[in-house]
DNA sequence: TTGACCACGTA
DNA sequence: CGTACGTGGTCAAC
Protein backbone atom coordinates (compact mmCIF):
# COMPACT_ATOMS: atom_id res chain seq x y z
CA UNK A 1 0.00 0.00 0.00
CA UNK A 2 0.96 3.61 -0.81
CA UNK A 3 -0.52 5.65 1.88
CA UNK A 4 -2.72 4.53 4.88
CA UNK A 5 -4.36 7.83 5.05
CA UNK A 6 -5.04 10.33 2.96
CA UNK A 7 -4.97 14.02 4.23
CA UNK A 8 -6.43 16.67 1.89
CA UNK A 9 -7.69 20.02 2.36
CA UNK A 10 -10.26 22.59 0.86
CA UNK A 11 -9.47 26.40 -0.27
CA UNK A 12 -11.88 27.55 2.76
CA UNK A 13 -9.89 26.19 5.72
CA UNK A 14 -11.64 22.71 5.60
CA UNK A 15 -9.18 19.41 5.92
CA UNK A 16 -10.25 15.96 5.56
CA UNK A 17 -8.46 12.68 7.04
CA UNK A 18 -9.84 9.46 4.98
CA UNK A 19 -8.85 5.81 5.17
CA UNK A 20 -9.81 2.96 5.86
CA UNK A 21 -10.70 2.86 9.43
CA UNK A 22 -10.96 6.46 9.85
CA UNK A 23 -12.88 9.67 8.47
CA UNK A 24 -12.54 13.50 9.79
CA UNK A 25 -13.35 16.16 8.20
CA UNK A 26 -13.71 19.89 9.76
CA UNK A 27 -11.37 22.82 10.17
CA UNK A 28 -8.09 22.03 9.29
CA UNK A 29 -6.35 23.29 12.38
CA UNK A 30 -8.76 20.82 14.16
CA UNK A 31 -8.13 18.01 12.06
CA UNK A 32 -4.18 18.55 11.91
CA UNK A 33 -4.50 18.39 15.70
CA UNK A 34 -6.18 14.95 14.71
CA UNK A 35 -3.79 14.06 12.55
CA UNK A 36 -1.08 14.68 15.07
CA UNK A 37 -2.68 11.87 17.40
CA UNK A 38 -3.21 9.32 14.61
CA UNK A 39 0.43 9.87 13.32
CA UNK A 40 1.96 9.51 16.82
CA UNK A 41 0.04 6.20 17.73
CA UNK A 42 1.85 4.53 14.90
CA UNK A 43 3.53 4.65 11.41
CA UNK A 44 1.70 6.59 9.01
CA UNK A 45 2.20 7.12 5.57
CA UNK A 46 0.23 10.04 4.38
CA UNK A 47 -1.52 10.94 0.97
CA UNK A 48 -2.09 14.33 -0.47
CA UNK A 49 -2.55 15.76 -4.02
CA UNK A 50 0.88 18.55 -3.10
CA UNK A 51 2.74 19.45 -0.45
CA UNK A 52 2.29 22.97 -0.39
CA UNK A 53 -1.38 22.48 -0.51
CA UNK A 54 -2.56 20.03 1.47
CA UNK A 55 0.42 19.91 4.13
CA UNK A 56 0.35 23.49 4.56
CA UNK A 57 -1.96 22.77 7.86
CA UNK A 58 0.22 20.24 9.31
CA UNK A 59 3.61 22.69 8.68
CA UNK A 60 2.07 25.00 10.54
CA UNK A 61 0.92 22.71 13.21
CA UNK A 62 4.49 22.32 13.14
CA UNK A 63 3.90 18.29 12.87
CA UNK A 64 7.04 16.18 12.76
CA UNK A 65 5.74 14.12 9.52
CA UNK A 66 8.03 11.98 8.22
CA UNK A 67 6.49 9.66 6.35
CA UNK A 68 4.23 10.70 3.32
CA UNK A 69 3.74 10.16 -0.38
CA UNK A 70 3.32 13.67 -2.46
CA UNK A 71 1.14 12.41 -5.62
CA UNK A 72 2.66 15.73 -7.26
CA UNK A 73 5.79 14.37 -6.80
CA UNK A 74 5.66 10.96 -7.75
CA UNK A 75 4.09 12.12 -10.82
CA UNK A 76 6.84 14.08 -11.84
CA UNK A 77 8.79 11.22 -11.14
CA UNK A 78 6.57 9.32 -13.48
CA UNK A 79 6.42 11.54 -16.45
CA UNK A 80 9.41 14.27 -16.09
CA UNK A 81 8.69 18.17 -16.46
CA UNK A 82 7.23 20.14 -13.86
CA UNK A 83 3.29 20.22 -14.21
CA UNK A 84 1.81 18.32 -11.76
CA UNK A 85 -1.92 19.08 -11.52
CA UNK A 86 -4.06 16.81 -9.50
CA UNK A 87 -6.31 16.38 -12.68
CA UNK A 88 -2.79 15.34 -14.76
CA UNK A 89 -1.31 12.58 -12.04
CA UNK A 90 -5.19 11.35 -11.94
CA UNK A 91 -5.43 10.76 -15.68
CA UNK A 92 -1.53 9.21 -15.43
CA UNK A 93 -2.28 7.16 -12.52
CA UNK A 94 -5.09 5.52 -14.47
CA UNK A 95 -3.70 5.27 -17.83
CA UNK A 96 -5.76 8.08 -19.46
CA UNK A 97 -4.79 10.62 -21.79
CA UNK A 98 -3.61 13.26 -19.95
CA UNK A 99 -3.41 15.47 -22.47
CA UNK A 100 -6.76 15.44 -23.40
CA UNK A 101 -7.70 16.42 -19.89
CA UNK A 102 -11.16 17.88 -19.36
CA UNK A 103 -11.43 21.79 -19.72
CA UNK A 104 -12.42 23.61 -16.55
CA UNK A 105 -15.95 25.26 -17.56
CA UNK A 106 -16.27 29.28 -17.40
CA UNK A 107 -16.29 31.46 -14.16
CA UNK A 108 -19.84 32.07 -15.30
CA UNK A 109 -22.89 32.29 -13.01
CA UNK A 110 -25.28 31.42 -15.86
CA UNK A 111 -23.24 28.00 -17.38
CA UNK A 112 -25.09 25.13 -16.45
CA UNK A 113 -23.64 23.02 -18.42
CA UNK A 114 -20.88 22.91 -15.58
CA UNK A 115 -23.23 21.17 -13.81
CA UNK A 116 -22.83 17.74 -14.11
CA UNK A 117 -25.37 14.90 -12.44
CA UNK A 118 -23.54 13.79 -9.39
CA UNK A 119 -21.89 17.34 -8.51
CA UNK A 120 -20.37 15.86 -5.22
CA UNK A 121 -18.43 13.36 -6.84
CA UNK A 122 -14.77 14.30 -7.67
CA UNK A 123 -14.73 11.30 -10.51
CA UNK A 124 -16.57 12.20 -14.02
CA UNK A 125 -18.22 9.47 -15.28
CA UNK A 126 -15.55 9.50 -18.57
CA UNK A 127 -12.98 8.14 -15.51
CA UNK A 128 -11.22 11.94 -15.39
CA UNK A 129 -11.16 14.32 -12.23
CA UNK A 130 -13.53 16.94 -12.48
CA UNK A 131 -11.12 19.96 -13.85
CA UNK A 132 -12.07 22.47 -10.93
CA UNK A 133 -11.42 19.77 -8.19
CA UNK A 134 -8.16 21.45 -6.12
CA UNK A 135 -8.54 24.49 -7.81
CA UNK A 136 -8.41 28.18 -5.87
CA UNK A 137 -12.36 28.64 -6.75
CA UNK A 138 -13.38 24.82 -5.71
CA UNK A 139 -16.16 24.88 -3.17
CA UNK A 140 -16.71 21.35 -1.96
CA UNK A 141 -19.27 19.78 0.38
CA UNK A 142 -18.31 17.36 3.08
CA UNK A 143 -19.10 14.57 1.13
CA UNK A 144 -16.93 15.75 -1.81
CA UNK A 145 -13.75 16.61 0.14
CA UNK A 146 -14.39 13.01 1.62
CA UNK A 147 -14.03 11.62 -2.02
CA UNK A 148 -11.13 13.80 -2.35
CA UNK A 149 -9.36 11.82 -0.04
CA UNK A 150 -10.27 8.76 -1.36
CA UNK A 151 -9.26 9.54 -4.40
CA UNK A 152 -6.22 10.82 -2.95
CA UNK A 153 -5.51 7.10 -1.68
CA UNK A 154 -6.36 5.63 -4.70
CA UNK A 155 -4.18 8.02 -6.89
CA UNK A 156 -1.09 7.49 -4.77
CA UNK A 157 -1.97 3.09 -4.31
CA UNK A 158 -1.54 3.23 -8.81
CA UNK A 159 0.89 5.49 -8.67
CA UNK A 160 3.34 2.99 -7.00
CA UNK A 161 2.24 0.27 -8.80
CA UNK A 162 3.47 1.91 -11.77
CA UNK A 163 6.59 3.19 -10.21
CA UNK A 164 7.34 -0.07 -8.97
CA UNK A 165 6.78 -1.14 -12.79
CA UNK A 166 10.02 1.38 -13.06
CA UNK A 167 11.85 -0.26 -10.57
CA UNK A 168 11.62 -1.15 -6.90
CA UNK A 169 14.25 2.02 -6.53
CA UNK A 170 11.86 4.03 -7.86
CA UNK A 171 9.11 3.46 -5.27
CA UNK A 172 11.99 4.60 -2.88
CA UNK A 173 12.50 7.50 -4.34
CA UNK A 174 9.14 8.57 -4.62
CA UNK A 175 9.20 8.26 -0.67
CA UNK A 176 12.17 10.67 -0.39
CA UNK A 177 11.08 13.42 -2.68
CA UNK A 178 7.61 13.09 -1.07
CA UNK A 179 9.61 13.80 2.43
CA UNK A 180 11.59 16.52 0.47
CA UNK A 181 8.57 18.39 -0.44
CA UNK A 182 7.31 18.32 2.54
CA UNK A 183 10.65 19.62 3.77
CA UNK A 184 10.25 22.19 1.63
CA UNK A 185 7.15 23.71 2.83
CA UNK A 186 9.01 23.96 6.57
CA UNK A 187 12.07 25.42 4.55
CA UNK A 188 9.97 28.23 2.93
CA UNK A 189 8.09 28.77 6.30
CA UNK A 190 11.46 28.54 8.67
CA UNK A 191 14.09 30.40 6.43
CA UNK A 192 17.56 31.11 6.83
CA UNK A 193 19.05 32.69 9.91
CA UNK A 194 20.68 35.63 9.42
CA UNK A 195 23.17 37.99 11.39
CA UNK A 196 21.12 41.21 10.07
CA UNK A 197 24.11 43.56 11.34
CA UNK A 198 26.76 41.91 9.62
CA UNK A 199 24.54 41.84 6.63
CA UNK A 200 23.38 45.50 6.81
CA UNK A 201 27.81 46.19 6.98
CA UNK A 202 28.44 44.26 3.81
CA UNK A 203 26.01 45.69 2.06
CA UNK A 204 27.46 48.89 3.28
CA UNK A 205 31.09 48.01 1.86
CA UNK A 206 29.59 47.00 -1.81
CA UNK A 207 26.68 49.24 -1.87
CA UNK A 208 27.52 52.14 0.05
CA UNK A 209 24.98 54.00 3.05
CA UNK A 210 21.61 52.75 3.69
CA UNK A 211 19.89 55.93 1.29
CA UNK A 212 17.22 57.98 3.13
CA UNK A 213 15.96 59.95 -0.13
CA UNK A 214 15.92 58.84 -3.89
CA UNK A 215 18.52 61.66 -4.60
CA UNK A 216 20.82 60.02 -2.35
CA UNK A 217 20.41 56.56 -3.88
CA UNK A 218 21.11 58.35 -6.80
CA UNK A 219 24.07 60.24 -5.80
CA UNK A 220 25.44 57.06 -4.40
CA UNK A 221 24.92 55.99 -7.90
CA UNK A 222 26.64 58.69 -9.63
CA UNK A 223 29.84 57.93 -7.33
CA UNK A 224 29.88 54.18 -8.03
CA UNK A 225 29.86 55.13 -12.09
CA UNK A 226 32.55 57.43 -11.60
CA UNK A 227 34.71 55.68 -10.35
CA UNK A 228 35.13 53.44 -13.86
CA UNK A 229 34.18 56.75 -16.10
CA UNK A 230 36.55 58.61 -14.47
CA UNK A 231 39.11 55.84 -16.47
CA UNK A 232 37.42 57.22 -20.03
CA UNK A 233 37.00 60.88 -20.51
CA UNK A 234 34.80 62.23 -23.01
CA UNK A 235 32.54 58.97 -22.74
CA UNK A 236 30.77 60.10 -18.86
CA UNK A 237 27.73 60.01 -20.20
CA UNK A 238 27.88 56.12 -21.14
CA UNK A 239 25.39 54.27 -19.10
CA UNK A 240 27.31 51.42 -17.51
CA UNK A 241 23.68 48.94 -17.58
CA UNK A 242 23.81 49.00 -20.79
CA UNK A 243 25.90 46.53 -22.61
CA UNK A 244 25.84 48.17 -25.78
CA UNK A 245 27.25 51.56 -24.43
CA UNK A 246 29.95 49.75 -22.49
CA UNK A 247 31.13 48.12 -25.51
CA UNK A 248 31.39 50.84 -27.57
CA UNK A 249 32.93 52.82 -24.15
CA UNK A 250 35.47 49.70 -23.66
CA UNK A 251 36.47 50.14 -27.42
CA UNK A 252 37.17 53.62 -27.01
CA UNK A 253 40.04 52.93 -25.02
CA UNK A 254 40.66 50.11 -27.39
CA UNK A 255 39.40 47.15 -26.21
CA UNK A 256 37.30 45.53 -28.71
CA UNK A 257 35.02 42.35 -27.83
CA UNK A 258 32.41 40.94 -28.79
CA UNK A 259 30.41 41.05 -25.83
CA UNK A 260 31.24 42.60 -22.25
CA UNK A 261 30.90 39.23 -20.43
CA UNK A 262 32.74 39.13 -17.29
CA UNK A 263 34.95 36.08 -18.73
CA UNK A 264 35.61 37.89 -21.94
CA UNK A 265 36.66 40.75 -20.04
CA UNK A 266 38.83 39.28 -17.46
CA UNK A 267 42.12 38.35 -19.44
CA UNK A 268 41.80 42.42 -20.57
CA UNK A 269 41.93 43.31 -16.49
CA UNK A 270 45.08 44.56 -16.71
CA UNK A 271 45.47 46.02 -20.17
CA UNK A 272 43.10 49.37 -19.52
CA UNK A 273 42.49 50.06 -16.22
CA UNK A 274 38.96 51.41 -16.98
CA UNK A 275 38.47 46.70 -17.37
CA UNK A 276 39.61 46.31 -13.69
CA UNK A 277 37.23 49.11 -12.75
CA UNK A 278 34.35 48.14 -15.10
CA UNK A 279 34.76 44.28 -13.12
CA UNK A 280 34.77 45.97 -9.87
CA UNK A 281 31.81 48.01 -10.72
CA UNK A 282 29.84 44.53 -11.87
CA UNK A 283 29.86 43.04 -8.33
CA UNK A 284 29.37 46.13 -6.50
CA UNK A 285 26.39 46.99 -8.87
CA UNK A 286 25.21 42.98 -8.60
CA UNK A 287 25.20 43.44 -4.96
CA UNK A 288 23.70 47.07 -4.71
CA UNK A 289 20.70 46.02 -7.65
CA UNK A 290 19.88 42.12 -6.27
CA UNK A 291 21.36 41.52 -2.99
CA UNK A 292 21.50 45.00 -1.34
CA UNK A 293 18.96 46.96 1.16
CA UNK A 294 15.82 46.39 -0.57
CA UNK A 295 16.38 42.84 -0.77
CA UNK A 296 16.95 42.69 3.06
CA UNK A 297 14.15 44.41 3.99
CA UNK A 298 11.95 42.55 1.44
CA UNK A 299 13.24 38.33 2.41
CA UNK A 300 14.71 39.04 5.86
CA UNK A 301 11.94 39.20 8.33
CA UNK A 302 11.73 40.52 11.80
CA UNK A 303 13.22 37.39 13.46
CA UNK A 304 16.18 37.68 11.10
CA UNK A 305 15.07 35.52 8.75
CA UNK A 306 16.09 34.95 4.78
CA UNK A 307 12.57 33.65 3.51
CA UNK A 308 11.86 32.38 -0.21
CA UNK A 309 10.02 29.85 -1.84
CA UNK A 310 11.19 26.62 -2.34
CA UNK A 311 10.17 23.27 -4.66
CA UNK A 312 11.73 19.54 -4.15
CA UNK A 313 12.47 19.47 -7.64
CA UNK A 314 13.22 21.89 -11.12
CA UNK A 315 11.34 20.69 -14.45
CA UNK A 316 14.43 19.20 -16.02
CA UNK A 317 16.80 16.56 -13.36
CA UNK A 318 14.81 17.30 -10.38
CA UNK A 319 17.43 19.71 -8.34
CA UNK A 320 15.62 21.46 -5.66
CA UNK A 321 15.44 25.02 -6.03
CA UNK A 322 14.98 28.36 -3.90
CA UNK A 323 14.36 31.72 -4.48
CA UNK A 324 15.19 35.30 -3.23
CA UNK A 325 18.89 34.53 -3.20
CA UNK A 326 19.18 31.68 -1.38
CA UNK A 327 20.56 29.71 -3.94
CA UNK A 328 22.88 31.93 -5.22
CA UNK A 329 24.05 34.25 -2.33
CA UNK A 330 27.48 35.53 -3.60
CA UNK A 331 30.21 33.68 -1.41
CA UNK A 332 30.97 37.84 0.26
CA UNK A 333 27.43 37.93 1.92
CA UNK A 334 27.70 33.91 3.33
CA UNK A 335 29.55 35.85 6.73
CA UNK A 336 25.94 37.10 7.33
CA UNK A 337 24.19 33.65 7.74
CA UNK A 338 24.70 33.05 11.41
CA UNK A 339 23.28 30.41 13.89
CA UNK A 340 21.21 32.06 16.12
CA UNK A 341 22.52 32.40 20.02
CA UNK A 342 22.54 29.59 21.75
CA UNK A 343 22.52 27.61 18.36
CA UNK A 344 25.22 26.50 16.13
CA UNK A 345 25.18 25.58 12.40
CA UNK A 346 26.43 21.93 11.55
CA UNK A 347 27.49 22.40 7.85
CA UNK A 348 28.13 19.79 5.86
CA UNK A 349 28.51 18.81 1.84
CA UNK A 350 29.08 15.66 -0.23
CA UNK A 351 32.24 14.85 -1.70
CA UNK A 352 32.84 14.55 -5.57
CA UNK A 353 29.45 13.26 -5.71
CA UNK A 354 29.03 13.42 -9.12
CA UNK A 355 31.68 10.79 -9.89
CA UNK A 356 30.39 8.77 -6.61
CA UNK A 357 27.11 9.04 -8.49
CA UNK A 358 28.63 7.91 -11.62
CA UNK A 359 29.91 4.56 -10.27
CA UNK A 360 26.40 3.66 -8.79
CA UNK A 361 24.01 4.39 -11.89
CA UNK A 362 26.72 2.95 -14.10
CA UNK A 363 27.62 -0.34 -12.12
CA UNK A 364 31.17 -0.20 -13.06
CA UNK A 365 32.86 -1.84 -10.39
CA UNK A 366 36.57 -1.34 -10.95
CA UNK A 367 34.87 2.85 -10.91
CA UNK A 368 33.11 2.11 -7.64
CA UNK A 369 36.97 0.51 -6.35
CA UNK A 370 37.82 4.04 -6.55
CA UNK A 371 35.36 5.57 -4.83
CA UNK A 372 36.43 3.57 -1.44
CA UNK A 373 39.33 6.08 -1.38
CA UNK A 374 38.52 9.78 0.56
CA UNK A 375 39.94 11.20 -2.99
CA UNK A 376 38.13 9.77 -5.73
CA UNK A 377 40.79 11.15 -7.95
CA UNK A 378 44.07 9.33 -6.62
CA UNK A 379 43.11 5.88 -7.58
CA UNK A 380 41.97 7.29 -10.96
CA UNK A 381 45.20 8.99 -11.65
CA UNK A 382 47.55 5.82 -10.58
CA UNK A 383 45.20 3.30 -12.70
CA UNK A 384 45.54 5.87 -15.14
CA UNK A 385 48.90 6.81 -15.02
CA UNK A 386 49.18 10.70 -15.08
CA UNK A 387 48.85 13.56 -12.66
CA UNK A 388 45.79 14.28 -9.99
CA UNK A 389 44.52 16.94 -11.66
CA UNK A 390 44.95 15.04 -15.24
CA UNK A 391 42.19 12.52 -13.53
CA UNK A 392 40.08 15.05 -12.02
CA UNK A 393 39.86 16.57 -15.34
CA UNK A 394 39.41 14.01 -17.34
CA UNK A 395 36.31 12.21 -15.74
CA UNK A 396 34.96 15.72 -15.39
CA UNK A 397 35.05 16.50 -19.38
CA UNK A 398 33.27 12.74 -19.40
CA UNK A 399 30.75 13.29 -17.05
CA UNK A 400 29.23 17.00 -18.86
CA UNK A 401 31.18 16.52 -22.48
CA UNK A 402 34.02 18.82 -22.68
CA UNK A 403 33.94 20.84 -26.26
CA UNK A 404 37.45 22.82 -25.55
CA UNK A 405 41.02 22.15 -23.86
CA UNK A 406 42.87 19.01 -24.19
CA UNK A 407 42.00 16.22 -21.72
CA UNK A 408 41.90 13.52 -25.16
CA UNK A 409 44.49 11.26 -23.49
CA UNK A 410 43.06 10.66 -20.26
CA UNK A 411 40.00 10.16 -21.46
CA UNK A 412 41.25 7.90 -23.95
CA UNK A 413 42.53 5.96 -20.85
CA UNK A 414 39.33 6.65 -18.97
CA UNK A 415 37.50 4.22 -21.49
CA UNK A 416 39.86 1.61 -21.09
CA UNK A 417 40.02 2.10 -17.78
CA UNK A 418 36.48 2.14 -16.71
CA UNK A 419 34.50 1.21 -19.82
CA UNK A 420 31.20 0.43 -17.99
CA UNK A 421 31.13 4.01 -16.49
CA UNK A 422 31.39 5.47 -19.97
CA UNK A 423 29.60 2.93 -21.76
CA UNK A 424 26.78 4.66 -19.57
CA UNK A 425 27.52 8.30 -20.19
CA UNK A 426 27.46 7.20 -23.86
CA UNK A 427 24.44 5.90 -24.28
CA UNK A 428 22.61 8.42 -22.13
CA UNK A 429 24.19 10.73 -25.34
CA UNK A 430 23.27 8.71 -27.92
CA UNK A 431 19.79 8.80 -26.36
CA UNK A 432 19.81 12.68 -26.09
CA UNK A 433 20.74 12.59 -29.67
CA UNK A 434 17.74 10.50 -30.55
CA UNK A 435 15.48 12.35 -28.29
CA UNK A 436 14.67 9.05 -26.65
CA UNK A 437 13.98 9.52 -22.46
CA UNK A 438 15.55 8.88 -20.03
CA UNK A 439 15.59 7.83 -16.60
CA UNK A 440 17.36 9.13 -13.38
CA UNK A 441 19.02 6.10 -11.08
CA UNK A 442 15.44 6.75 -9.21
CA UNK A 443 13.43 6.50 -11.99
CA UNK A 444 12.30 10.33 -12.95
CA UNK A 445 12.01 10.49 -16.19
CA UNK A 446 13.80 12.65 -18.60
CA UNK A 447 11.78 13.76 -21.62
CA UNK A 448 14.24 14.31 -24.78
CA UNK A 449 11.76 16.64 -26.67
CA UNK A 450 11.40 19.24 -25.22
CA UNK A 451 12.74 22.89 -26.09
CA UNK A 452 16.14 23.47 -24.78
CA UNK A 453 16.91 27.24 -23.28
CA UNK A 454 19.65 28.72 -24.58
CA UNK A 455 20.65 26.17 -27.11
CA UNK A 456 21.40 27.07 -30.94
CA UNK A 457 18.83 26.63 -33.37
CA UNK A 458 16.98 23.83 -33.68
CA UNK A 459 17.78 21.27 -36.55
CA UNK A 460 21.25 22.00 -36.33
CA UNK A 461 24.32 19.57 -35.64
CA UNK A 462 24.80 22.04 -32.39
CA UNK A 463 21.20 21.30 -31.33
CA UNK A 464 21.95 17.67 -31.24
CA UNK A 465 25.39 17.80 -29.32
CA UNK A 466 23.87 20.15 -26.87
CA UNK A 467 20.40 17.77 -26.19
CA UNK A 468 23.37 14.91 -25.84
CA UNK A 469 25.26 16.81 -23.45
CA UNK A 470 22.09 17.91 -21.50
CA UNK A 471 21.01 14.03 -21.44
CA UNK A 472 24.42 12.90 -20.32
CA UNK A 473 24.73 15.77 -17.34
CA UNK A 474 20.74 15.05 -16.71
CA UNK A 475 21.22 11.34 -15.48
CA UNK A 476 24.08 12.29 -13.19
CA UNK A 477 22.70 15.82 -11.81
CA UNK A 478 19.43 13.49 -11.55
CA UNK A 479 20.36 11.00 -9.56
CA UNK A 480 22.77 13.05 -7.06
CA UNK A 481 20.03 15.10 -6.77
CA UNK A 482 17.98 11.60 -5.60
CA UNK A 483 20.86 10.94 -3.14
CA UNK A 484 20.74 14.53 -1.73
CA UNK A 485 17.10 14.36 -1.10
CA UNK A 486 17.57 11.09 0.61
CA UNK A 487 20.18 12.11 2.42
CA UNK A 488 18.18 15.65 3.85
CA UNK A 489 15.48 13.69 4.62
CA UNK A 490 17.15 10.99 6.47
CA UNK A 491 18.68 13.89 8.62
CA UNK A 492 15.26 15.73 9.19
CA UNK A 493 13.98 12.78 10.68
CA UNK A 494 16.98 11.64 12.72
CA UNK A 495 17.74 14.38 14.26
CA UNK A 496 14.31 16.72 15.14
CA UNK A 497 14.32 15.08 18.43
CA UNK A 498 17.33 17.28 19.04
CA UNK A 499 15.97 20.53 18.02
CA UNK A 500 17.81 20.30 15.03
CA UNK A 501 16.28 22.18 11.77
CA UNK A 502 17.45 21.86 8.09
CA UNK A 503 17.62 25.78 6.93
CA UNK A 504 19.51 25.38 3.49
CA UNK A 505 19.59 23.05 0.77
CA UNK A 506 22.07 23.68 -2.02
CA UNK A 507 22.60 20.87 -4.43
CA UNK A 508 25.51 18.91 -2.39
CA UNK A 509 25.42 20.72 0.92
CA UNK A 510 23.59 20.65 4.17
CA UNK A 511 23.38 23.65 6.51
CA UNK A 512 21.30 22.37 9.37
CA UNK A 513 20.71 25.08 12.43
CA UNK A 514 20.84 22.79 15.99
CA UNK A 515 21.42 24.38 19.43
CA UNK A 516 24.53 24.45 20.41
CA UNK A 517 24.98 21.32 23.18
CA UNK A 518 23.20 19.05 20.62
CA UNK A 519 26.01 20.15 17.60
CA UNK A 520 28.39 17.51 17.83
CA UNK A 521 25.85 15.15 18.33
CA UNK A 522 24.12 16.14 14.93
CA UNK A 523 27.30 15.96 13.32
CA UNK A 524 27.36 12.24 14.20
CA UNK A 525 23.86 11.69 13.01
CA UNK A 526 24.58 13.27 9.94
CA UNK A 527 27.58 10.94 8.41
CA UNK A 528 25.24 8.79 9.93
CA UNK A 529 22.76 9.15 7.97
CA UNK A 530 24.68 9.28 4.74
CA UNK A 531 25.46 5.89 5.00
CA UNK A 532 22.11 4.93 5.36
CA UNK A 533 20.48 6.62 2.92
CA UNK A 534 23.61 5.93 0.35
CA UNK A 535 23.44 2.20 1.05
CA UNK A 536 19.43 2.12 1.01
CA UNK A 537 19.70 4.13 -2.19
CA UNK A 538 22.46 2.32 -4.42
CA UNK A 539 21.00 -1.20 -2.90
CA UNK A 540 24.45 -2.15 -1.92
CA UNK A 541 27.85 -0.73 -0.21
CA UNK A 542 30.12 -1.65 -3.17
CA UNK A 543 29.75 2.69 -3.56
CA UNK A 544 30.91 5.42 -1.37
CA UNK A 545 29.99 8.37 -0.58
CA UNK A 546 31.72 11.15 1.72
CA UNK A 547 31.05 13.90 3.77
CA UNK A 548 33.08 16.81 4.74
CA UNK A 549 31.05 17.99 8.19
CA UNK A 550 31.53 20.54 10.48
CA UNK A 551 30.40 22.46 13.63
CA UNK A 552 30.32 26.52 12.45
CA UNK A 553 28.66 29.62 14.21
CA UNK A 554 28.82 31.08 10.26
CA UNK A 555 28.62 29.09 7.30
CA UNK A 556 31.38 31.35 6.49
CA UNK A 557 33.50 29.59 8.92
CA UNK A 558 36.22 27.30 7.90
CA UNK A 559 35.84 23.70 7.82
CA UNK A 560 36.93 21.99 11.28
C1' DT B 1 2.74 45.33 -19.23
C1' DT B 2 5.30 41.53 -21.38
C1' DG B 3 9.04 38.96 -23.38
C1' DA B 4 13.74 38.75 -25.28
C1' DC B 5 18.31 39.44 -24.30
C1' DC B 6 22.30 40.36 -21.48
C1' DA B 7 24.78 39.50 -17.42
C1' DC B 8 26.07 36.91 -13.19
C1' DG B 9 25.54 34.65 -8.66
C1' DT B 10 25.36 29.53 -6.88
C1' DA B 11 25.94 24.12 -7.26
C1' DC C 1 34.82 21.04 -18.83
C1' DG C 2 29.20 20.96 -18.79
C1' DT C 3 24.40 21.47 -17.01
C1' DA C 4 20.78 23.62 -14.09
C1' DC C 5 18.49 27.41 -11.52
C1' DG C 6 16.77 32.67 -9.96
C1' DT C 7 17.30 37.69 -10.31
C1' DG C 8 17.66 42.36 -12.20
C1' DG C 9 18.97 45.46 -15.81
C1' DT C 10 17.66 47.53 -20.68
C1' DC C 11 15.09 47.54 -24.82
C1' DA C 12 11.43 46.71 -28.20
C1' DA C 13 6.90 45.42 -28.98
C1' DC C 14 2.34 45.52 -27.47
Amino acid sequence: MAADLAFVTAPDGRAAIVGADVTAIGPAEAIAARAAELDGAGPVRWAWWAATVDAAPLVAARLPISRCWDIAEAHRLLVGGWDATPQSAWATAHGLDRTRLPVPARGDLFDFSSMEPQDTAVVRSDGYLRPDAGAAQWRPDDTSLVAWGQAALDCAARQSALLAEVSPRSVGAAHSESAAAYLCVELTRDGLPIDRAVATRLIGEWAGPRPDTEAQARETRAQRDALVLRHAPGHEHTDLRNPLQVKDLLASVGVVVPNTRKWVLEPFRDTHPLVKALLEWRKAERIATTYGYPWLDAHVGPDDRLRGGWTACDGAAGRMTAQNGLHNLPTGLRPAVAAHPGHLFVRADLGQIEPRVLAAVSGDETFAAATRADDLYAPVASRLGVERSVAKVAVLAAMYGQRSGAAGEALKGLERAYPVAMAYLDRAYAAGLRREPLRTFGGRLIPLDAILADVPVEGTAAYDAARGRFARNAVIQGSAAELFKAWAATVRATTRDLGAQIVLCLHDELLVHVPAEHAHEVRRRLMVALDDSARRWTGSTQVRFVADASVVERWSDAKD
